[in-house]
DNA sequence: GTCGTTGCAAAGACTTTGCATGTGA
DNA sequence: TCACATGCAAAGTCTTTGCAACGAC
């Protein structure tokens, strides 16, 4: 797990600039460990005593994206979530009730499923997106 | 497979009133083999010559939904699709480039591995989300 | 000083709501 | 008839764009 000050570092010697917004936004990535929604972040933000406009905001992840840093996810409910990217892939396993988000590798297994669809299809398969959803253990 | 009109009987049967709009639309995603945007709906309806205000479309849908006619399903463009829901769960493989849609079957194995999530998450897991994206045949 | 970053206002896309009118059974 | 369906206008939400001011290096 790279932490904030690795990630910044990693962008200053890109020659990205280091703004407020942009260490701010990193380290809210690295503290939180859920994938959040730009509202999350700017509500995140808040919270650490950064204000940030909306559009800022918007474009930050935005940047962010593009370098790299965080990659974006999509449930159900048809919002956008980021998370930092320095994991392996994973998947999610999502509370329906409180939304609480548990990581899950199951790779090995996705793989061969890719394989045999790829034949099966005749598809190139370049990626997939796998969510689980039901209730935690404290929501039941 | 169930035809339009089984549906439509179906919900004749149940009491719901058969109008234009409801007619078109369950024919048109009998007719439809990939899950269909408002839009794409929208434009199929045209199409077959039944012009529908943008409002009543997102209520037929909202209606077919609440039926059970037709079920939700949200790749990662962020855009609800709609299908019809005659057919067992299944999953698809969506073409990144010409965003054809084919279906796929792995339940076997999913639902095992969903047993093993649970086990190991203590979540209850109600029901997931797989799909996988890549190049048709025809678009490599 | 330069170029990327920020904020504000405005525009845009998609979806929902309120209300008056139309229509199926 | 009567409840539901429809259309239009308006509002709501989320996101993007244009433009001028600001800030990192």
């Amino acid at each position: 797990m790279k932490t904030a000050k690795d990630i910044l570092t990693g962008l200053k010697a890109e020659g990205s600039k280091m703004t407020r917004v942009r260490a701010a936004a990193v380290e809210a990535f690295a503290r939180h460990p859920a994938p959040m929604t730009a509202q999350d972040l700017g509500a995140s933000l808040s919270r650490a005593g950064v204000a940030v406009n909306k559009t800022t905001l918007y474009r930050e992840i935005a940047f962010l994206l593009e370098k790299g840093v965080v990659a974006e996810i999509v449930f159900g409910d048809r919002t956008a979530r980021y998370e930092l990217k320095d994991r392996e892939h994973h998947h999610h396993v999502v509370c329906v009730r409180c939304e609480s988000v548990v990581d899950v590798d199951l790779d090995e297994d996705l793989e061969a499923q890719a394989k045999i669809i790829a034949r099966k299809t005749k598809f190139t398969v370049l990626r997939h997106s796998l969510e689980f959803f039901g209730l935690c253990a404290s929501c039941k």
